[in-house]
DNA sequence: GCTCGATTAAAACAGGCGTTTGAATTTGTC
DNA sequence: GACAAATTCAAACGCCTGTTTTAATCGAGC
């Protein structure tokens, strides 16, 4: 098995050096054509003849370094979802210790939750945006081995934060609340899963730098209001949902 | 070409008569197998071979009756999501005309829009609820020609909408709404799409009977109120994302 | 009863799939 | 330089894919 294999880095050839052109490593060739494969055509659709050729490796070089075509789409969401569910928790803690014992406001635990995504978008370089498009649709797909590998890798995170909501809006029952966050989950996937969604909206006209970091601002702030919205009772439901 | 075939219903064996047990037509048992596996599976895992097997026909019927399996996808998608919009668009326009000069309320639009939904999540003997989170997943498939065939299935309905929330909610700018739109059917899409995708939410415990129908209902208020927040200055941006 | 178009049927098509094999090559270590 | 482990490589494996072909069957209309 490919272990402890050292990562080395190519440099640019005038020689400039640190920054990274492309991975030399075979794994790490791999992980990033298949991010972008992934990303664009989806798991089924993505063959492992397209990637390695992509990569510039040979065919064998998937099920040797990961096993098998599953494990490989498991690797490529685990290297960047699992840094960045870490720093969500991270960030929470640190906004949690700050306010003492006064409970944390709606905006603050979204932004605990978004900070580390726009971190992603930001990131030009690694194609961090690739990864939350990738991420978005994964969040849809049917395949049972992608539904139960994404709750594995999400459940401490939900816990940490559905008990941050918690305490931030007393007033909604815990079963509301599990409903409204998977609102936020799935507006926020939704929005990531992909920009070109967008023209399905008529005569939308983007303005010019309208990048992912400005999309989650006017992300934000929609569903907060949205969490905070008076819990709709028995009586008030009737005007919703009569026929005419 | 199949065209003129009279479709004839098959009846119960008691001969009660009216309800439909299984369609007799080739074509509509293909759409109905298909449209359970295409939910389940998704488009590129699912096989002609299995489609024709579940509706017991022959594995050419599909080429003959739809042309291609691209096809057939559009004539499952289509068969539901047609009426639903035209439902959809009619609705608004009854509230339009019983509220008169005055501008309808976001809670009225947004009724417009998910009663029709709700219709079909409440149509037991057709597969509604099939359709629904067949089309939640749709939404987030990375093939063009889905992606090319939804947005010409919903354009109409996105300009009437757009128009009726612009009324609505004057003090919005244009830009702004249309993100906001591109959130609301995001959560809808997302709610849709799988009810198992719940699971990822840690201890999360539906109540016995929470169906979709309950679900819509939680969820409409919360978009409602995430229309209507106040629109984030440049001045309020900073308390969303700064990093500690 | 026969004919003709519509439909069904079985079989084959060419090609792509994920994975495995076994040998060649590279790499690290003494 | 030699040994052993790690990695790369070309080739093949068996299987499945969407589609096409060709013949058989069906169902009216004359």
């Amino acid at each position: 098995m490919a272990s402890s294999t050292v990562q080395r880095l190519a440099r640019t050839p005038e020689g400039t050096g640190e920054r990274t052109v492309e991975p030399i490593d075979t794994k790490s060739r791999i992980l990033d054509a298949a991010e972008e494969l992934f990303m664009e055509h989806g798991f089924e659709a993505t063959s492992l003849r397209l990637i390695t050729t992509a990569a510039a490796v040979n065919l064998a070089a998937v099920n040797y370094h990961f096993g098998s075509k599953e494990e490989l789409f498991q690797a490529v969401l685990t290297r960047r979802l699992d840094p960045m569910n870490q720093d969500r928790m991270r960030l929470l803690s640190i906004y949690e210790s700050e306010a003492g014992v006064t409970p944390l406001t709606c905006e603050k635990i979204i932004s605990a939750m978004f900070i580390p995504a726009l971190k992603l978008a930001r990131d030009h370089e690694t194609g961090g945006k690739n990864f939350l498009r990738l991420l978005g649709r994964a969040y849809a797909d049917p395949a049972p081995f992608i539904r139960e590998f994404l709750s594995s890798q999400y459940a401490e995170m939900i816990v940490r934060f559905r008990a941050a909501f918690t305490h931030a809006l007393p007033h909604i029952p815990r079963e509301e609340l599990s409903w409204r966050l998977h609102f936020v989950m799935g507006a926020l996937s939704y929005t990531l899963a992909g920009t070109d969604a967008l023209k399905m909206i008529a005569q939308f006209q983007p303005g010019e730098t309208e990048n992912d970091e400005k999309v989650l601002r006017r992300l934000a702030p929609f569903l907060a209001a949205g969490l905070r919205s008076p819990v709709d009772t028995a009586s008030d439901a009737h005007q919703w949902f009569t026929e005419t």
